[in-house]
DNA sequence: GTCTATAATACGATAGAC
DNA sequence: GTCTATCGTATTATAGAC
């Protein structure tokens, strides 16, 4: 099945479904882009829509495993804030890619009924995590969706207003701010 | 030039856009379900793109409108910034298509170059009044890029959620929590 | 201003040779 | 596994009658 082969037409797919849009990208733009013949592209996924789907699964995993390892760091909640806000900002820079196409491509208009990556395995991770804290007492009480979306809502937006062009510098420079932001939102003061 | 047809045809294109996306609609959906034939629709804009262009422009100016006149309404940022959060969700809640549109859809796609419309007008609305408030010394000093997204960010990304099927509460009932997040993130204390 | 009919094109997907 | 060639279809947009 050339494992390369395959693997090189999803990262090609990948940057020019985020660059241009899914609809915008034909399959034979993939193939030309990737060096191969839409037949050839074919013969490793039998439709367009499979494509994107193998960029979601991969994706997901590869985020879920991120904020594992993140959370695994650190043993205070303060410093796991800071972690997380800090990896979500610098994966937005180094793999760009990745991260708006699992957070700026609108799955439910490629597959209907789609969720966003962001909703799925990601988000509940963190959502079952910030559970426990609040538990704890670490946190303020508060419906947990808040309590996650307070975490996540500005980096994520802050990528989003990067990819629409509204911001030049490196997100990685807004650290300090998110975090005060963020933290102050959600501790029990 | 029956200034009514032309508002029946963005009205319905603004629900089609929303409910299953730009590239997913054809002109041809827009004239069944305005009642119209496609000739019809073409007589009134010369291109599909031109009709969503009208509509990014009559929600630019609606949101442009609905922010000043609710920062009009108190004079304390406190209050200010609750009725802001409040006034997002609750156009989230009651003009859904709207909000929708400007928010999820991705403009970029449609007409290359093209920013989202709340990092238009909308936006640099909210900037220049948290400049003046941080001179004031009413909210604590940081970049002005985050005190706009820490106010915008988490009622964004609630709306972004109940969209995509991840909420099924009315939005409104969140402005509490989401309230004491924001207000907290910003605050001067 | 609205209709029907159709032109022109691009796309997803397939067939069959190599 | 990859290629070229092509089928069938859907789409944007136009032409011309009413």
């Amino acid at each position: 099945m050339s494992f390369e082969t395959r693997q090189r037409i999803i990262s090609t797919a990948t940057g020019l479904f985020t660059r241009q849009g899914y609809f915008n990208t034909s399959v034979r733009d993939i193939a030309k882009a990737a060096g191969l013949s839409t037949g050839a592209v074919y013969h490793h996924f039998p439709r367009k829509k499979e494509i994107a789907s193998a960029i979601t699964d991969s994706t997901r995993d590869f985020l879920v495993t991120e904020f594992e390892s993140t959370i695994a760091k650190h043993s205070e909640l303060k410093d796991q804030v800071f972690e997380i806000v800090h990896t979500m900002l610098r994966l937005a820079d180094e793999k760009r890619d990745l991260m708006e196409y699992a957070l700026h491509v609108k799955h439910r208009e490629i597959s209907p009924g789609g969720k966003p990556i962001c909703l799925a395995e990601p988000f509940e991770l963190l959502k079952k995590h910030f559970r426990r804290q609040m538990a704890l007492g670490n946190i303020r009480k508060m419906d947990p969706h808040a309590a996650v979306v307070c975490l996540t809502a500005m980096p994520i937006r802050f990528m989003q207003m990067k990819w629409d062009g509204a911001i030049s510098k490196k997100l990685i420079s807004y650290t300090n701010d998110i975090y005060e932001c963020v933290w102050r939102g959600m501790e029990n003061s």
